[in-house]
DNA sequence: AATGAATGAGGATTCATTCAT
DNA sequence: AATGAATGAATCCTCATTCAT
């Protein structure tokens, strides 16, 4: 047969996933190295097979677990957003939130959350901030709704912060773009330089001025 | 093929440059259809084929006035750029500023400028948002030195008014990266989806946010 | 993993090949999937995934009974093409054909055993007359056989009616082709439209075709 | 730039299409290197590089002049379909049809025709026998209307002879399926193997198989 | 025997860029 | 200056086949 490939040529071994445990931990080994080469690179700069070396696999395994690069991309995103909230809740959660100085707090926990959770992963807040806007078509649609859900994250944020009378009752829309864009564009800024400041300072330094402005007084 | 030719009966009109005027024209011509489809596609889903189409040229000619397709998205931030900046000087430049009112109006106005700005021409707000900072490699450090010149232009407003004691002095990178980030994705926003605000209202509230916070008081 | 194994709950029913006789009822059972999605998607649209799962079974196990993806369409072809046999022989074998009446019965009773059988089996005709002559190289050959053998099977019949008297002395080889081909078209026109005719009817026409043609008298 | 591809590598510069007619040139010229390739391997075994190769071009370039190897394959077929007419047209339609005896000679110069033009160009005949109904999908459908396009030529043919009482009231489609079996199966087996004859002697025997059968008289 | 993860050759297609005219 | 044909590197994805378990 003129097309029946033959393949004995040299290459490692690979470890073989066995159990479903085992299979889970390669989905998520692939999503690891993932999130390497895209925040590195960025998504179109990427090839499968950077992702696939990266992973130690050959190419046609990624597609064994996902179904396109964008597929994989996606899976990416979300588990992204998942972190990133899981690391939020669990730093506001703690702690009754009764008078106005412990909700304060809340607020600014959230954002001091959201700080140090992209100081410890640059690369998350590359992939959140960099790429998730900018992929053409199909993907756009799903990329948008995590920011979006990003954004109504941070909406709820204020406007309970609103309920309870910590904040002003402005346009919560609005409100939410800016401190989401604000929160944004400084924890990216932040991968590419370092502006000399902890998580917490700039968190300190957010909330003060979404709390009090800039004014002299 | 002389410069006196009679419009042929042919579909399309012919165009030909003739004099450097009409070079600097055609490229102008260029920029301003790579602005629609680049706007339109995003850098990456568009091609030079679309690009040519779009000011009726044919694609090897676009070589003949950029070098590539990376220059010529350069150069069109470049100019995209330089419209914002003017369109800024333009609206702060006018009126002293000798007492705090004036000056605290200067702000304002950068501030609205801004959003007028991307308000009448949404497409550049996708592309200075969007694509500047999503490009590998090579362009990334260009268009990072774009969009960090917008930062820094925002820096520059913050640290005059800072002098004069509009604001306080807080650390004027965090202030530029904040303000910038929440302009920045504010008229992003305001490119996908309708707020219902106009731009002097977002201005407003904007600068409202950005000198006296949204603490109740 | 004993022979004795109880059904466990799990969805699909185990399937354990445990002796020689299961063995062969196994690769009998893949070669019947194989013909239900070989016919219907043709040789190259089909792959071994799809013919695992239409046998109930995993890729890898498809070749433990078969080397290959032509071995298997081979064999299946090769089945296919005993049963159109034994159809037709069984059709014809009966009763002796001793004078002229009985012998142009017996050529038309072996060209309705032919319509009935793709009448009754619809994918075998698909498969023998579609993607028997159009796999490149290796396998061809081994195709072209097979046909080869249908076209013989009629010539042997054309043959033995020239030798009794039945059907004028022809070249043996153009009228086998002739109404092989007119045979084959047939049959797999009506795979892909009915044309409102019984298989009897068809065949009814195609001997008095052959026998008397079409030429008004 | 990663990506940006330097091929100042060998290869000889390619002979340019420029004007009209060069191009159609040229895509008349791709047609034919498809053709000899299309015949030699099938469909499926040929990849667009073995066409660009026997067009002495890049593959790249292929895609100028056909926008898929769906595409170009199907206006292969076209073209050959168109061919065949032509063919059968100017050799049925010299001389009037009035009494029988010329009517009956249109009907076998029709298929004489066919075998010459089949005889004479057998890439011709594999093609649109062989590969025209075995690809999947979409494709299809297209091949399949040529082949039936080759059919309601062969009714038409059937059709007016049965109106001018040449041959039987038969139902017409059976007839047009039975004879372009019959014909295309002997036109494609001559493409394989020399059975002996000319294409004229297998005209004469296809024509009087037809009209007067093959019973003894 | 059966499984299904892993492999990687192969192929269609895209598109930036070049260059003869 | 402009054209658009030609080029071919690059890349996504498929799928037959292997093989450790």
């Amino acid at each position: 047969m003129a097309k029946t490939q033959t393949q004995e040529s040299g290459g490692r071994p690979l470890k073989r996933a066995v159990s479903d445990e085992d299979k889970r931990e390669r989905r998520r080994a692939i999503l690891a190295a993932a999130k390497r080469v895209f925040a590195e690179r960025g998504y179109h700069a990427t090839t499968i097979a950077d992702v696939a070396k990266a992973a130690d696999l050959s190419y046609g395994s990624i597609y064994w677990y996902f179904d396109s690069k964008e597929a994989l991309f996606q899976a990416l995103m979300d588990s992204e957003q998942r972190a990133l909230r899981r690391h939020v809740a669990a730093a506001v959660g703690e702690g009754g939130q009764d008078d106005e100085v412990s909700r304060r707090r809340a607020l600014a926990d959230g954002v001091r959350a959201i700080f140090e959770h992209f100081e410890a992963d640059k690369a998350s807040a590359k992939l959140l901030f960099r790429d998730a806007l900018t992929l053409g078509s199909g993907i756009e649609r799903h990329l948008y709704a995590i920011y979006e859900g990003f954004i109504e994250d941070i909406e709820r944020m204020i406007g309970s912060a609103q309920r309870h009378g910590v904040i002003l009752n402005a346009p919560p829309r609005l409100v939410a773009f800016s401190v989401g864009g604000l929160i944004g564009n400084i924890a990216q800024r932040r991968t590419l330089t370092d502006d000399g400041f902890s998580a917490e300072e700039v968190a300190d330094f957010v909330v003060k001025l979404v709390l009090d402005g800039l004014r002299p007084r």
